[in-house]
RNA sequence: GGGCCGCUAGCUCAGUUGGGAGAGCGCCGCGUUCGCAACGCGGAGGUCGUGGGUUCAAGUCCCAUGCGGUCCA
């Protein structure tokens, strides 16, 4: 059987038996900002279990992609060495919502291996939970089990294996796992082997069924579920590889394909494929590879882009460490991008978003491997310093060195390890650690503080909306802003914000100049999602009026918050309120959102299909568009951007908006957006012939409402991501204007037809340029040949050398330099001293001619001259320059110097003479 | 989100008590050559990322900010 068969075999043996086949949800999870990858397949039905959400079927089995890199079990470092571990996997499970239990999961599982997919009866084994922490003991699984298998079969283990949780709190149960017996002739390192439950190959763990049943209170105890279901979970690779009867699951055809494609472009063959026993060096790097190219394709396909933060940031690792065995192979050139292709190949038939992302693919990891190159070709010369350091010294690379490298220059440890292996030069690799967990603690304390305020406000305001069981004391609470903007209803909860604490306390009258949170009955007032902004308006009632200056929701499922300042009479719980969004604004954010959704497609016609919305914000004054393109927009690009916009806007097409099944929407095509939440219906924002997006926003009536659209600003954001700022309405207006205006004012000035105003400009700059030279040069020339302006202005002999002193006016440093060199240049061998009056201040500058620079040091002449002016200076031997604030006192200085060069010269001969007589 | 590093001529980069903005390659001209490469001589090319501050004086020190790189979460 193929892996390609027994995915196909699972899905359809589930399918007879009622269940619906739902795709994989993607890699990057859609409502949990806080997870960093799918990783299991009830991910996508989080919110079915718990009853936040229904849909038209209650069994469901699914191929889910998942991604496992951290954590106990999962650490980066074992992918490769191991011949189980992965990073990506796919995992196959069935899923009942409230439908069927333990009684048919069982028997379902059993069918399955035994019968479709033939595996002997006897070596499968069962374990059903033991009973342990106040949770009785799993009779009724047991009782399953026990019609199918005999009692020495089944294993009763405890809370550790055989109790699931989703969290502290919320849906758990019990659960019953099934082991396949692979056979007593493979090792095991345990003096007597514990069968399925040691850690051996003797035995392997192949499915775990989950069955949800309680419920965990806030206070430990556990509460039965209304509707019990079931939730289980078959890695794909370690079924493959007993069905195939592999050991490992390297072995399988799910892998084989790209160790020999790796392989082969390395020149090399992987042990086991030539029949040979798996090495410790090569064939650790092609699983490395092998396992990293189906992570990074798959990621790559759904969304995530190589980047320094989060899921990006994960996936740079792991495209990075894939890199760094592939040069252990000899592969020095990019090769990655090329590879990605038989990932491709392999796996498009189950996940067609493969091949519809297949150019991006190549092009983003080949862009990656040419970045890791050039961050290697930037370190390596740093390596080499530190290399050489350690070489010539104590033969060890200090671990602050070998960190910097690395935090810094982004180069790998085992790159610097192997390196300095090759030389005879060890790492300290415990202060490597050391310095590496500092960088965690400065990390953690950094993003302390990110749950902040808001968490607190959750907590203070708990007890006013749930009862003490914790069960919402509050009732649906509509949204109404798609329809009107304004509402009567009814004050439902009504709190006031501590002064200067987070804290909420719930009151029964908000006063003037008080502010609050208020909770309405039904209400129009938008609240930020989507990258919508939140609405802002009044809440009037019979003797209260107050100002909603935003939005908030503190936790997901809890009604939307006005954020409001009374500023006359109060506001009371229970009052009658006319809820008004402030209208205006409203239009200006419609005209943003839909001329975002324009500018969406606009970009994917004009740029190319591999652009996608990587954030969003849709706020009155502007808007802001990220998307995932690796090189700037560029401005021929930018101006078709913007006339496509604006001609779907001339074409004045209704808006349509309707609300339809997630799974029928984007069957039609909509654009779904990764990392967003869709429910079972979702909104469906339509420019007919142009533009479909599941979106919640609220937009214009027809696209003429825009107005003009104008870009404003291209630019980047991250590797990867570009952004793209534009203005709508009234404000596109606005700023034509002002651009139209100064365009305008500067013509009139330069008095030149538009088509001519660079050229102009040009040629000012040019002439400017060539003047200010000029001048300087005649400056020069003119202080040099010009006459003395002063009596001190003249070349004197002081003690055999010759003093050259003069006075100028108004000199630029640079000019003052040039001056002294050529007055240096002109005397052969001496001093000059010059000093320039310019603007109130005094400049002065020393110059000494080589000859002399071991006699006369130029440095200290004019530290202590520049007093003599008001300031300070200094400089090296045979140059020196000064500032000062007194240009009235420059002939004094002159005097002084000749004094100063005098004395020098003179202790010069004393100690001169000093020597000579020892 | 928190660190660290970088931004100087078209390109790659140097520039340490703060004191004259540089090198190599490329470009232009001249020489040498039948011609080319190479070589020799000469030359153009710089808001030292941006904005503030300290200082007589800032590429250099301080603050802010943009862009890029990298590590951690």
């Amino acid at each position: 059987m193929t892996s390609g068969e027994i995915r196909r075999g699972f899905l359809a043996f589930f399918e007879a038996r009622g269940h619906r086949v739902v795709a994989s949800s993607p890699l990057v999870p859609a409502d949990d900002p806080t997870l960093l990858f799918t990783n299991a397949g009830m991910n996508q039905f989080k919110d079915l279990f718990l009853g936040r959400e229904s849909r038209d079927y209650r069994r469901a089995a699914t191929s889910q992609k998942c991604m496992r890199v951290s954590g106990k079990h999962n650490d980066l470092e074992n992918v490769g060495p191991s011949l189980r571990h992965h990073t990506f996997f796919e995992m196959l499970g069935n899923f009942s919502f409230g439908d069927y239990f333990k009684a048919d999961a069982i028997p379902f599982a059993w069918e399955l291996l035994t019968g479709a997919w033939s595996l002997p009866a006897e070596r499968l084994y069962a374990t059903v939970f033991k009973g342990e922490g106040g949770v009785p003991r799993d009779d009724e699984a047991y009782a399953v089990w026990r019609r199918l298998v005999p009692p020495e079969r089944i294993a009763e283990l405890g809370a550790a294996e055989n109790f699931w949780a989703m969290g502290d709190t919320g849906p758990c149960g019990r659960c019953s796992e099934i082991h396949y017996h692979r056979g007593d002739h493979l090792p095991c390192s345990a003096p007597t082997c514990r069968g399925i439950d040691c850690d051996c190959d003797r035995y392997v763990e192949i499915w775990n069924n989950v069955f949800m049943e309680f419920e965990r209170q806030a206070d430990g105890s556990l509460a039965p579920l209304p509707a019990p279901s079931i939730d289980t979970g078959m890695g794909l690779e370690r079924i493959v590889a007993v069905l195939q009867d592999k050991l490992s699951n390297y072995d399988t055809d799910l892998f084989t394909p790209l160790l020999s494609a790796v392989a082969a472009r390395a020149g090399t063959e992987y042990g086991p494929l030539a029949g040979r026993p798996s090495n410790d060096t090569s064939d650790v790097s092609l699983r490395v590879i092998a396992d990293h190219l189906r992570a990074m394709t798959f990621l790559i396909a759904d969304g995530v882009v190589p980047s320094n933060e989060w899921r990006g940031y994960v996936l740079r690792k792991i495209m990075r460490r894939a890199m760094r065995h592939g040069k252990k192979l000899g592969l020095t050139e990019p090769f990655l991008h090329e590879l990605a292709g038989v990932v491709v190949g392999e796996m498009e038939g189950a996940y067609p978003e493969l091949d519809a992302n297949r150019d991006v693919i190549t092009s983003v990891v080949r862009r990656e491997e040419e970045q890791f190159d050039r961050v290697l070709r930037d370190g390596l010369p740093r390596l080499e310093a530190v290399l050489a350091d350690a070489e010539t010294g104590s033969r060890v690379i200090p671990g602050d060195a070998a960190f910097r490298l690395y935090d810094t220059y982004g180069v790998p440890l085992d790159f610097i390890e192997d390196l300095a292996q090759s030389r005879g030069v060890g790492v300290d690799r415990d202060a490597f650690e050391q310095a590496l967990e500092a960088q965690r603690a400065r990390a953690r304390a950094g993003a302390a503080f990110g749950d902040g305020p808001d968490a607190e406000i959750a907590v203070s305001a708990g007890p006013y909306l749930l009862t003490a069981k914790g069960e919402p004391q509050f009732g649906e609470q509509p949204f109404v802003g798609y329809e009107s903007t304004s509402r009567q209803t009814r004050v439902t909860h009504l709190f006031r914000r501590e002064a200067g604490g987070g804290a909420l306390t719930g009151t029964d009258v908000l006063a003037a100049g008080q502010s609050g949170y208020v909770v309405l009955g039904e209400t129009p007032f938008y609240l930020e999602a989507g990258g919508q902004v939140s609405d802002t308006g009044r809440l009037v009632s019979g003797d209260g009026d107050g100002a909603v200056e935003d939005m908030v929701r503190l936790k997901p499922d809890w009604p939307r918050m006005h954020v409001t300042a009374v500023r006359e009479g109060a506001l009371q719980l229970g009052d009658e309120v006319t809820a008004a969004v402030d209208a205006a604004r409203r239009d200006d954010i419609r005209r943003n959102h839909t001329a975002t959704h324009l500018l969406h497609a606009a970009l994917r016609a004009v740029v190319g299909t591999h652009v996608r919305q990587a954030g969003s914000l849709v706020a009155p004054d502007r808007l802001r568009f990220d998307i995932t393109h690796h090189e700037p927009v560029t401005p021929d690009q930018l101006r078709e951007v913007e006339r496509l916009v604006n001609s779907h806007v001339f074409g004045n097409q209704a808006v349509q908006t309707e609300e339809r099944s997630t799974e029928e929407a984007i069957a039609a095509g909509a654009m779904a957006l990764f990392g967003e939440k869709y429910g079972e219906r979702v909104r469906v924002v339509t420019v007919p012939g142009f533009s479909v997006e599941l979106c919640g926003g609220t937009h214009c009536r027809a696209t003429g409402d825009i107005g003009p659209f104008v870009i404003t600003h291209e630019g980047g954001v991250a590797a990867g991501v570009r952004r793209i700022e534009a203005v709508t309405g009234a404000g596109a207006v606005t700023l034509q204007q002002q651009r139209g205006e100064a365009l305008a004012d500067l013509l009139h000035q330069l008095g030149t037809a538009p088509d001519q105003a660079l050229p102009a400009v040009r040629k000012l700059q040019a002439e400017a340029r060539r003047l200010t030279r000029e001048i300087e040069r005649l400056k020069v020339a003119a202080a040099v040949a010009g006459p003395a302006a002063s009596p001190a202005d003249e070349a004197v002999e002081v003690a055999g050398v010759k003093l050259v002193t003069r006075q100028v006016q108004a000199l630029e440093p640079q000019a003052l330099r040039t001056l002294a060199d050529s007055l240096r240049d002109r005397a052969g061998s001496g001093v000059v001293v010059l000093a320039s009056s310019n603007d109130g201040k005094a400049a002065l500058v020393v110059s000494v001619t080589r000859d002399l620079t071991g006699r006369v040091h130029a440095g200290q002449l004019v530290k202590e001259l520049a007093p003599i002016i008001g300031g300070k200076g200094g400089g090296r031997p045979d140059f020196a320059q000064a500032g000062g604030r007194q240009p009235e006192r420059i002939g004094e200085l002159f005097v002084a110097c000749r004094e100063l060069l005098g004395r020098q010269l003179a202790e010069e001969r004393t100690s001169n003479a000093g020597l000579r007589s020892t």
